[in-house]
DNA sequence: CTTTAGCACTCCTTTTCCAAGAGTGCTAAA
DNA sequence: TTTAGCACTCTTGGAAAAGGAGTGCTAAAG
């Protein structure tokens, strides 16, 4: 793979740029146009001949203009693409749109894909990696009444879970220290299949009231600890796809659309870098094989990262999404990253 | 609005019936033919341009065949359709896709909603409707070390909430107590805006260590019981509707579907009934005016109901739909009754 | 009075054809 | 190596034509 000449690059940055804004194949008059007119259209021709020839360009039919292919693509966004500044209006409203009170993490990040997908008019989509192996680090009975308890779970992560339990025999509210004393001393630190077991070993060793409260809080337990692992995903804006020209057969939408909203536990999640792009048939999954995905991941704390990506034609504006998804991914950073300050700055 | 001869009423039906299934115009031969020959096309003819004066049917244009009116639809709905029985499969399936663990309401909905999208094959949502008026009956702070505590709020609907407080300044366990009693005192029973008056109130009366874990743990409660009053919908198989052909035109289906995504909250909640259908131009919002929504409600338990609908072009199999939907209220009904019925089954 | 066959007529849909336009690739000259 | 010129290709849009489905009306039959 030779180096390409300066003025083949150029010509190969217009023709993306051109294409990426009106969706139209770009023919050699445009190109030399934009270019200032140092060389003529002929010139141009030749290049973009060779250009074919290398694979970096396509054709729909002959006598028609060139657009990328996405090998021309990937030469753009590695080498030609200019990184975008944001401006202050754009980098305030990305703050602004973060500056919510942090409700519940599905809430916050139903917030953040929606913001995200409204500056890019792209479908997005945000995951919170979650950590695999929570488990629990203590347990909490409240006695509500003769027949209610409340379950409070504190987890590994230090995140609470609670839940009313409804009791199906009567207990008495002094019994209710040995049930947690049993869920503290044998339920925690233990991944949720290992309680399932330990719970069938305290089958005979418990009081038959006291082991149908502890079942229920167990399983209560090992259902949240292992939600706790899988990654949590939403998709926002999904019906933007709608407006772009690349979509507008119904067939290709519906493939895509059905896509992000059944199977976005299988949009990328590469956490390698801070920022990966995928083009077209880069992408492992069928769906997706005629779109772009631009993901950027962002610091949770804990040394643990959740991701931010959108969804769009291959013909996506990469340097502009690029841009606004790296300022996403540092206000989440820093978001989670206040959050975890006060217990940090101690030493004052 | 004189009654409609019995010929006019079969002939509207097959109308509607024929024009659901092809979404083509239906032509006078072809229902000729689908009622046994016992007529012949003209005398359908002089019948059909009757109907088309009364308003019931329409013409796209002067030589089509006809297609119903909203004003047909109704008719249909209201006086000819036939309850259609779920085959014995069809109640399995629907039962077997609600017998999940109860795990949170959400997870629940989404399933719901998913498993009649499925079933129907037209977009559905779901609502558990909330109860506004919502306040806390029972606060618990557990210590968890000298910067961190739990707070577990119990719900004036049986419900619990908790969350991991991080307090600025550290406070002796002996200190909780005194805070859990201001909440229990001053802050139970009461609307989240009365919350943040009292709030204000005990500032000065506070010492400020305590203040502070006391306003960290109100704002929480606050904003955990004024979102227990929005009921919270969730939408599935919103992209089916481009597999109809009413909505291969991209512009319609993004007009609607964008609708589903981000103004679900305005999507016809009406309590009154079992079962409400509503046909094009009878929907309020302007995005559902070419549409049709059928929604039928549940019980909840507490005497609240919730909703679960769906939304389809104006030919929509209503008594399809309809028995689906109705199979699935009395599902959730049921669900919803075996959760509360064990602390009722007492006198045994 | 109702039903039916027959037929002219309307209007949509599809196909076909043509002209225009955009853009290329090649050649030959600068 | 660049450029002008030109023939050629292929799409696009529109007009015209052919085909078809279905109606509405009339007149006759039940």
């Amino acid at each position: 793979m030779a180096e390409l000449s300066d003025r083949k690059r150029q010509i190969l940055k217009v023709v993306v740029e051109d294409y990426v804004r009106t969706a139209e194949p770009v023919g050699s008059k445009a190109i030399a146009a934009e270019m200032g007119g140092s060389v003529s259209s002929a010139t141009i021709r030749n290049e973009l001949a060779d250009l074919t020839e290398l694979g970096y360009l396509e054709q729909p039919h002959t006598s028609a203009g060139r657009m990328p292919s996405p090998k021309g693509y990937r030469l753009y966004v590695n080498e030609l693409m200019e990184e975008q500044r944001l401006s202050l209006a754009e980098t305030e409203r990305i703050n602004r749109s973060l500056q919510l009170k942090m409700e519940e993490l599905n809430r916050l990040l139903t917030q953040a894909g929606r913001a995200v997908s409204s500056l890019v008019r792209y479908p997005a989509y945000v995951a919170a990696a979650r950590k695999s192996g929570v488990t629990a680090r203590r347990f909490e009975l409240l006695p509500v009444d003769e027949r209610n308890c409340i379950l409070v779970m504190m987890t590994s992560d230090s995140r609470v879970k609670s839940q009313l339990l409804r009791m199906q025999l009567k207990l008495e509210p002094e019994q209710l220290p040995a049930v947690a004393g049993l869920l503290n001393g044998r339920f925690t630190g233990v991944a949720p299949e290992e309680m399932s077991r330990r719970l069938m070993a305290a089958a005979e060793q418990t009081a038959p009231q006291q082991f149908l409260l502890l079942s229920q809080a167990v399983s209560y337990a090992a259902d949240c600890l292992e939600a706790a692992g899988r990654p949590e995903i939403v998709t926002a804006g999904a019906s933007r796809l709608l407006k772009l020209p690349e979509f507008r057969d119904a067939d290709k939408a519906h493939e895509l659309m059905s896509f992000l909203a059944d199977s976005k536990e299988e949009l990328p999640q590469p956490m390698h870098r801070e920022m990966e792009i995928l083009i077209g048939p880069e992408n492992v999954k069928e769906a997706l094989r005629d779109a772009s995905v631009v993901v950027a991941s962002y610091d949770i704390g804990d040394g643990m990262r959740g991701l931010i990506g959108v969804v769009g034609p291959t013909r996506m504006d990469y340097a502009a999404v690029a841009a606004r998804l790296s300022g996403f991914a540092e206000g989440l950073t820093r978001l989670f990253g206040n959050q975890e300050l006060p217990p940090k700055e101690e030493p004052k």
